[in-house]
Formats: C-alpha cells, structure tokens, sequence
RNA sequence: GCACGGGUAGCUCAGUUGGUUAGAGCAGCGGUUUGUGGAACCGAAGGUCGACAGUUCGAACCUGUCCCCGUGUACCA
C-alpha cells in the first residue's frame, strides 16, 4: 500500500503579519474612540479611501526613485500596477488632487485604516499595521503645524499617557538646511548619510554618531556601516548645532509662539529629528515614548517614535495640480496599544456568557427557552456549544470565563426552577423560573 | 541586504564526546465519575528532529547549500 504524502498548508502567517486577539483588539478600539472624540473636537473631517491604488499614484513619491515598487506590495491588474497603500498620506493627496473642486479650503480630514509595508519586520513593526493620520491641506499657516502637536498631545494624554511619559519633538528642515550651507556640504549623497546618521542619535548616543558622521561604525553584531567621512571641525560644527536649547528658525519660532498661546509645553525642539528625506519642506515632528518598552520575552527592546509628520508643501502639486501645501501627523496605533498596554492597567470588561448546560438534547426547547430570556434581558448568554458530559462542559465554562452555569435537569424541571452555580465562588442555588434573571443579574 | 542566535510532538522545550526503539511538561483523546469546572489519578496516542546534499559502518548531533523564525544593523513614505 502506498501511502499518500500528506501536503500540509503551514499554519505560520507570512513573516511581519500577525493574528490579533480579543485584548489587543479592546484597547485598541478603546484608543481608536479617544482618537475619534478628539478629531470630532478639533474640526476634523472623516474620510477613508481604499486600500489599493496604482502603484504610480503613491509610488512616484517614493523617496528612492530608483526603485519604484520597492517595499510595497504591489500585482498586476489588466495592465496596470496596483499597490497596497503604504501610508494614508499619499493617498490623501491623490484624493486631493482628484476631488479638489469639491473639497473646503483648506482641507482637514482624518482617517484610520490599515497600511502594508513589504519591508524587514522589527520587534513592534510588522507588514500590516493600522495608522491613524491626520492632514491640513492647503493652508501655509503654521498655526496648522503647532495645532497638530497640540491635537496629538491631547490624543495620547486621552489614552491615559501621562505629560513625562511622551514628548512631542520638533524641527525643521530649515535647520539642518543652514548646517549644510554652514558646512559647505552640497553633494546630496553626503546630505543624506549624515541625516540618516543624525537620525540615530536617540538610538545610538552621540559618540556612536559621531563615528557615522567620521569613518564608519562596527555594531554589536560586527556589521560594519560605512560613514560620512567629515573632517573633524566638520563635526564639531554638527555637534555645536545640536546643543542649541533654542531654534534659530523662523517657522519653529512661531510655532513655538503659538503653543505658548495653547499652553502646550510638552514639546522639546530637537534637531536631531529628521524623519523622511525627500518629503518634508518646513517644520517636522516626532513623537517618541519615554519608557522602556518590551517585548514577549520581556526584553527591552528599540522601540523608536511612536508617529510623526511634519511639512509637505509640494505633495498635491506632484498630481498636476497648482502648488498646494499640507502638513499632517501620523501615528502607528498597533504600535501604540503595544506600548500602552505595557504601561496602563486597562480594566477591560470582557464579556463572557452565561453558559446553560445540556443535560440532554431532547430538552432543548426548554433550554432556548432560558436562553432567548436571558438574551431579551440583553444578558450574554449561550447553550453549551459541543457535546459531551457535564464534566465537559464545566470545563468549557471554566475556561471561557463564564460568571454561571444554568443547570436544568429533570429534577428542576419537574419543579419548575432552575440550578445556578456561581462559577467564582464554586456555590449553587436552585431558584424559582420566574426569578432566574434577578438572582443571574445579581452574579454578572 | 549584512551580522549573530535559533528551527526536535499541536504548544514550550530537554537530548551527553556521533551509537541501536528520539524524551518531558502542557494541550488534546479515553477512563476513574453517564448531574458539576478552576494544576487529582490512570491509560493510550502523537515525530520526514526545517529541506536537500555530503562525510561516516552509523547523523537530531559533523560539513555545505537553501528555506523559515528571533535580535541587532542597514533602508524606511
């Protein structure tokens, strides 16, 4: 006899996907609600566009050009390339661009939705994540920027962060623009290493950068990156700038200004901050944490900001339209609830039913009679869902967290009551029919 | 991509200098108990030792290649 091989379908997910179970989910609709009062309270649009877009829609703003398509999930429809958004913003400016006769300006809106990354997953980063982010299109008003840190503060303060456990950090590309002119730095490549090593500062410390600024740096794996090769005095130069307290710039001036006006003062100016190179025009922001997060096995790990966003003013204009300037913030809500549930207590009300055990199938109708009581009383309830013995089916109770089990055999029947045992404190009482939802209401 | 560490039962993991039939705990299944759970007892079952090739009388163990996972790093809208 030949036995067939058997082809097994894995049961692991795709690297960087992940199952999200009921807790995770809670909070994060607890996170999403707080997210929803404060856009309502701040003047915010809703709106949500679709998951897929021609690829050439978002990716022509891709900060490497040379790779169009890279770190997208993309496949070809027809003809033509489509991709999984990578972010809400690009998508907000083909929206922009396509209804802009129709929309107010300028232009608020928020939106919630998932967002694909075909990149390495890291600890707390995973390919799928849901983002939260929100613009203001069409308005070089700065008041816009400063409301956005205000608008985000509020947001993560509503979620139960306290004032020191975040800091909204801010920027802008104003600054490391006079350091380069400082420097004598043109060459764009140069430009871009010694931003990306800037960027690392919170990571790394600054000695660490300061090998990246110079010949290179060996991390702790012995893998080797290559460096900026600046002189000395060059560095001391970058390393003079980055301990101004504060901004020489105009647009960070008056935001500051303005978040005065707000009593906001949980903002640092850091011009380490630097986010996406080819993107961001003026100010830019970062959120970060200021406490350790872990993951499973409880180590500490590299958690970066939680969200950011800054200022984009030629975005919509890339789609044809006349110059339009934006600005927006966005936040990694998964990463979010990751955090948070590390340093919040949440007393989530899982419901779970109350459970009506089955003595035998041919009483049935007087055990949906029970049930549907229950459930016209709005109390979560259900009849044991397998088969099996009493024994069993305690133990499905058990591990469901049922608050009680309803017991109806033939003994209660005959006297019209039902059993009910109190699962937390192991005790049982026998009770009139018509009593049955007062004494349940008493235990859940 | 690069570096380091992993991959053994459904899950978490042991497995000696290479040696015969690869182990444990938990979960699952059956029973002790056909009306009672939250770590009770007993029993049976469960494996291509990530894949392929090589070395060897003999490989979970040694070598090579590849795949997957983790951490760091690079890149990051």
């Amino acid at each position: 006899m030949e036995k067939q091989k058997k082809i097994k379908p894995p049961k692991e997910l795709p690297s960087g996907f992940e199952d999200r179970k009921e807790k995770e989910l809670l909070i994060r609709d607890f996170i999403i609600l707080k997210i929803k009062e404060v856009m309502v309270k701040y003047g915010f649009q809703y709106l949500e566009t679709p998951s897929f877009e021609y690829t050439e829609s978002i990716g022509k703003f891709l900060p490497d050009k040379e790779r169009p398509g890279e770190g997208v999930f993309s496949f070809k429809d027809e003809n033509k390339w489509l991709s999984l958004r990578y972010d809400l913003t690009a998508p907000l400016a083909r929206y922009v661009a396509k209804n802009f006769n129709e929309i107010p300006k300028p232009f608020k809106r928020y939106q919630l939705g998932t967002v694909w990354r075909n990149e390495k997953p890291g600890p707390g980063r995973f390919r799928e994540f849901l983002q939260f982010d929100a613009d203001y299109v069409g308005t070089k008003n700065l008041q816009a920027d400063a409301e956005l840190c205000v608008m985000i503060s509020e947001i993560l303060e509503n979620c139960g962060l306290a004032k020191d456990d975040y800091i909204v950090k801010i920027s802008s590309r104003k600054i490391t623009d006079t350091l380069f002119e400082k420097l004598k730095i043109q060459s764009e490549e140069k430009i871009s290493i010694i931003l990306r090593a800037l960027d690392k500062i919170d990571r790394l410390g600054w000695t660490e950068v300061k090998k990246l600024l110079g010949e290179g740096r060996k991390d702790k794996s012995g893998d080797y990156t290559k460096g900026a090769n600046l002189k000395d005095d060059q560095i001391k130069i970058i390393e003079n700038s980055l301990n101004v307290n504060l901004p020489e710039s105009e647009d960070l001036k008056q935001i500051i200004k303005i978040f005065k006006d707000y009593k906001f003062d949980n903002y640092k100016f850091d011009p380490s901050v630097i986010r996406g190179l080819e993107y961001y025009t003026g100010p830019i922001f970062e959120v970060n944490l200021n406490f350790n997060v872990k993951n499973l096995k409880g180590q500490v790990i590299q958690f970066g900001s939680i969200g950011g966003g800054g200022r984009y003013d030629n975005l919509v204009s890339n789609f044809g339209n006349l110059d339009y300037p934006a600005t927006g913030i966005s936040v990694g809500i998964d990463r979010l609830v990751f955090a948070l549930m590390q340093k919040k207590e949440f007393d989530l009300k899982v419901i779970s039913p109350v459970m009506i055990s089955v003595f035998d199938q041919n009483n049935m109708k007087k055990y949906i009679e029970i049930l549907m009581k229950l459930r016209s009383e709005n109390i979560s309830s259900e009849i044991y869902p397998g088969e099996g013995k009493i024994k069993k089916q305690m133990e499905y109770a058990n591990r469901i967290n049922s608050p009680c089990v309803i017991f109806v055999g033939e003994e209660e029947i005959k006297n019209s009551e039902v059993k009910i045992k109190d699962l937390s404190t192991g005790k049982e009482i026998n009770i009139k029919n018509e009593n049955m939802v007062n004494e349940i209401k008493k235990i859940i």
